[in-house]
DNA sequence: TTGCTCATGTAAGAAGTTACATGATTCA
DNA sequence: TGAATCATGTAACTTCTTACATGAGCAA
């Protein structure tokens, strides 16, 4: 059998509550998954076809709104078992790829207040970023969510990160606004 | 001309100290930009190939160990320029893409005890990332690196964000490590 | 003599991005 | 009438990963 891939792995991840379509899983992708994994339309549609062909998922087919007909994709048992084996095997850490760290770290070259104007845009950023995270942390609260064996306990912990980490990182926005005020301005 | 690309300013960015050979920017993508941007062996070269191309950096050849001439690469003032215009321009926001996050948001499919020693070994291989990072950071205080003139300031920085971010990312872990002891084992 | 460091490159394939394409229904 | 939502797919392209390939000098 051909091996399935993290994008695999995401989209059984997003069915294990369960049976969704493309589409649903498109959005998905967007709102409450999208926060740590994303993957466009054109990605999806072959991948659900490659697991429904390793017998990974299956699903039922109905007329659609459009040409083609709509399908619900639901996990086999074939599927399930790969997601919890997967689940507990050791993360393989990422390649990071962090545009905001890697311009910090050539900072010298660029003018302190072109910097400034750019961290202080971040903070703007991070903040909606957060305040976001805090509603939809906020509405599972009273839910039973904070409860591990609630069926959105994984949502709520991966919000919770979110809460935690993004003062962080806007902290260390703030701290780089301010450390600019103090560099002279280019010395050529 | 062509565009340039995330790995092409990454490029510029490790060179913006001073000039270095494909090799030695590649121990740079291990380890000091490496924990923000990673990039293998077999990209460096092409890409270092366009940048020359397009003008953004030259080379100094010399007779090297192997078959091949071994290349000075540095900054050209054109490359300078496109860097520092591109330090103060907005970060796109990255798609993110973080394996251990989404394994959360699926951990109801899988054994509390399994999860749970999936975090214990997070927690390990944090911990050792951030004993990395202290050593670092460590080292340069006193150096003047806390200067935002410095030319190590951006290392500094860096390392400043992981020192503070790791440990939100370890404490995360714990309490989860916590919550899973509360799980039901597996109802199947 | 086996393996490591220095030093450069290429090839094949997987994964990810951007854009195109269809077409019904609903809402302003 | 025009845009948004639902719903599925393909094509062309760029980027990233894994593996191959060469070869000197040095150390155990």
């Amino acid at each position: 059998m051909s091996k399935i891939g993290a994008l695999g792995y995401a989209l059984l991840c997003v069915l294990h509550k369960g049976p969704l379509t493309g589409y649903e899983i498109l959005q998905r992708m967007r709102k409450p998954v999208g926060y740590y994994w994303t993957a466009p339309q054109s990605q999806i549609y072959p991948a659900l076809a490659r697991l429904t062909e390793q017998g990974l998922i299956d699903h039922d087919e109905e007329p659609g709104p459009g040409p083609r007909p709509r399908k619900t994709h639901r996990l086999t048992p074939a599927g399930r078992d790969a997601l919890s084996a997967w689940l507990t095997q050791p993360a393989e850490p990422p390649a990071p790829r962090d545009e905001t760290i890697l311009k910090t770290y050539a900072q010298l070259a660029a003018d302190p207040g072109g910097m400034s104007t750019f961290y202080q845009g971040e903070i703007v950023r991070l903040r909606n970023q957060l305040a976001d995270y805090q509603a939809q942390r906020d509405a599972l609260i009273g839910t039973g969510a904070e409860e591990p064996d609630h069926p959105a306990f994984g949502a709520y912990a991966t919000l919770t990160l979110g809460c935690r980490s993004l003062p962080v990182r806007i902290e260390w926005c703030e701290w780089l606004v301010a450390q600019m005020a103090h560099r002279r301005p280019r010395p050529d």
